[in-house]
DNA sequence: TTGACTTAGTAAGCACTGCTATTAAAAGCA
DNA sequence: TGCTTTTAATAGCAGTGCTTACTAAGTCAA
């Protein structure tokens, strides 16, 4: 029962983002919050749609997702000049620091989830998953765990 | 960015979810509500605090969960002769060919995103994610991905 | 017996995610 | 130009999960 890949990715998951947000909780953000800003960093004037597209949810959850971030000082919403359907998203100067926090925060919780995992087990353990999240996308599978070229 | 554990365990456990829940929903349950009726299926008249320790969720989680089941009829409260405050949770008539239902629902699923992983690469994902648990539950490693001996 | 502690469960509120429906605007086509 | 389709975003509703705070009841020691 507790023993399939559908409960146990669920339920690490779900424990990491546990142990993610009270770690994370005095800087005041979660982990989806946190993935939210590195991708707007990563690529500044990013619409809503693409960014929904790059964190691989529906266009609702990353917009409200962005209306937290606003309503925290973190994200500004800036007019598309050339679409006024669309909202340009960029990083409040606020982010900035909180981003390297959320960098400690992430980098202690990866250390205790893969205590006792071999370097080779946790090659193995990224590119497993990586496939089976392209399986769940209907996408072809990345040649390596490494490849990001997701772009929106 | 999306190549670390914790994001790529939180996607692809979203995305079973979600698939998971696009399926089942003519039969009118969640992948969650599948796994407590499964959980309830196994032990009847299990209490809500024991529900809540084997699906490894906070008891508010198991007991919002349980109104949910017993709104829909699938699942019966009993109050607790020796413990006043305690309710033992069993399964209503209507639950029995849901679950059937729903199994092959979920076998579908897992054959889907395991599509491509060998049987090998299956065994030792399953392990690994299984350490990765205990990891974060600050349990010592299960002896082996089979063990299932946690009964609340 | 009484008081302190623990346990079972609920209530309120929030974060995250999804679905469906809707509005506004862009894009494509005749 | 005008009509249809598509796209960007929002609104409302619901499911899952957590925290904090609370009530009721069981347990145990003084």
């Amino acid at each position: 029962m507790k023993n399939n890949v559908a409960f146990l990715t669920a339920d690490v998951g779900r424990l990491m983002r546990k142990r993610f947000d009270m770690m994370s909780r005095r800087h005041g953000a979660t982990g989806a919050q946190w993935r939210t800003l590195g991708a707007i960093n990563r690529t500044p004037g990013i619409t809503q749609a693409a960014l929904a597209s790059w964190l691989e949810v529906e266009a609702v959850t990353a917009g409200r997702m962005v209306d937290r971030l606003e309503k925290a000082g973190l994200v500004e919403r800036r007019a598309d000049p050339a679409d006024r359907r669309a909202w340009r998203l960029y990083l409040a100067p606020a982010a900035a620091p909180l981003l390297v926090q959320l960098q400690a925060c992430a980098d202690t919780l990866i250390a205790d989830t893969l205590s006792g995992v071999s370097e080779g087990e946790h090659d193995l353990l990224l590119a497993l998953l990586n496939r089976l999240r392209c399986n769940l996308l209907d996408e072809p599978v990345a040649t390596s765990p490494e490849t990001e070229n997701r772009d929106g």
